[in-house]
DNA sequence: AAAACGGGGAA
DNA sequence: TTCCCAGTTTT
């Protein structure tokens, strides 16, 4: 079924010179492009491994992630055999975890079904797991040369202006109404330097504040520009305010060991450590010592409050009181958590939230 | 169609 | 504060 109607494109599309579009735009990225790790070779594993950090992160976060992922896991025989923990890891303060395990999943079936080759087929390469619409795109034209969209929010950014296209870019099925614009107007001879041109335009000339259009390579392609729209283009709806958690957590510890536990393998923070929390409606402190017996079978003295850390998500806020505590008497009896030595916390990943913890402990 | 899912940096 | 970032999966 085709969901954005043709004449709907037609209309934004009628006059514009696709060709001197893509030419200026393909002159100004072979000229202006960053120098990036990915961009060294099209290895269609690297150009992967990139989209999928890069996805909701900023270049210059991603770039020390990148290098590092790649000197440790090289190939996607080195990633498919590495431990999970290992890949978590690697990943530790980038965020969106479940892009680290779904890429691995992802991978380990590319080398049990696909020969250890990132496959070229559209459709087998939407199947793996986190490869999107948008990755899809992007390793079909970065790695492969095939001219497929990759739209993003900097291509939903640069195109809203270029073709006055005022949709709500909020709203999933305005994705699809520029994947059919892109589709019309992208370089069948130069898709990759196309889309990453689109891209890099967006992060460093068409930006969503006081965009540089002086320097701008399709400034007389740009129908914002000419009507003075750029600054109300995109349309984007705003989302709703995060609600706030409060939590205890307890550095429990003896001598030389912590106790930490691992979370669940699904929802938020899947599988990474933490040191044991419970959210403050659900207990008071009086009762936390026997809380900590219950949950834990460890018998407790309550310390100091350490401090009170407050950390915000895109969704939701973590607001933390931590406690320190010492350990009398027991033996952990819970499956998902054990005492560890303090010098050997840093093997485990840890979200950012309690990579706090650890450094004020 | 909307919500879940992290973290950092810019204005 | 608010918004944004080379989005995908689950509900």
């Amino acid at each position: 079924m085709k969901v954005v109607k043709r004449e709907q494109v037609n209309e934004y599309l009628t006059g514009f010179d696709r060709l001197s579009f893509q030419k200026n735009l393909i002159e100004w990225f072979e000229t202006e492009k960053r120098n990036l790790p990915w961009r060294l070779d099209n290895d269609p594993y690297k150009v992967w491994v990139s989209e999928i950090m890069l996805q909701q992160t900023k270049v210059d976060t991603v770039i020390p992630y990148f290098n590092r992922f790649i000197k440790k896991f090289p190939t996607v025989e080195a990633l498919a055999e590495a431990e999970e923990q290992e890949v978590l890891k690697a990943w530790e303060g980038l965020g969106y975890y479940s892009r680290a395990r779904n890429l691995q999943t992802a991978v380990k079936e590319v080398v049990a079904n696909y020969g250890s080759r990132v496959p070229k087929d559209p459709n087998t390469l939407s199947s793996l797991k986190g490869v999107g619409p948008y990755t899809k795109g992007a390793i079909l034209s970065i790695a492969y040369d095939v001219p497929e969209p990759a739209v993003d929010g900097n291509v939903m950014r640069v195109m809203s202006r270029v073709l006055k296209i005022d949709e709500d870019i909020a709203k999933q099925k305005t994705r699809k109404l520029f994947e059919s614009c892109i589709k019309e107007v992208i370089s069948q001879a130069n898709p990759s330097s196309f889309n990453q041109g689109l891209m890099e335009l967006g992060a460093l000339i068409c930006t969503p504040k006081s965009p540089s259009c002086s320097l701008c390579p399709v400034q007389e392609h740009c129908a914002a520009y000419q009507q003075g729209m750029v600054e109300q283009l995109p349309v984007k709806s705003k989302n709703k305010k995060q609600k706030t958690l409060t939590y205890f957590a307890f550095v429990i510890h003896d001598k030389s060991n912590v106790l930490i536990e691992q979370r669940p393998e699904q929802g938020l923070l899947a599988n990474l450590w933490q040191f044991p929390m419970v959210e403050l409606s659900k207990t008071d402190l009086e009762h936390t010592q026997n809380w900590i017996k219950q949950n834990y079978g460890l018998t407790v003295k309550l310390g100091n409050e350490l401090s009170s850390i407050k950390h915000v998500f895109s969704h939701l806020i973590w607001d933390i009181r931590v406690f320190q505590m010492e350990v009398i008497d027991g033996a952990v009896k819970e499956p998902n958590a054990k005492m560890v030595a303090k010098e050997r916390l840093n093997q485990y990943p840890f979200p950012v939230s309690h990579q706090k913890i650890i450094q004020q402990f």
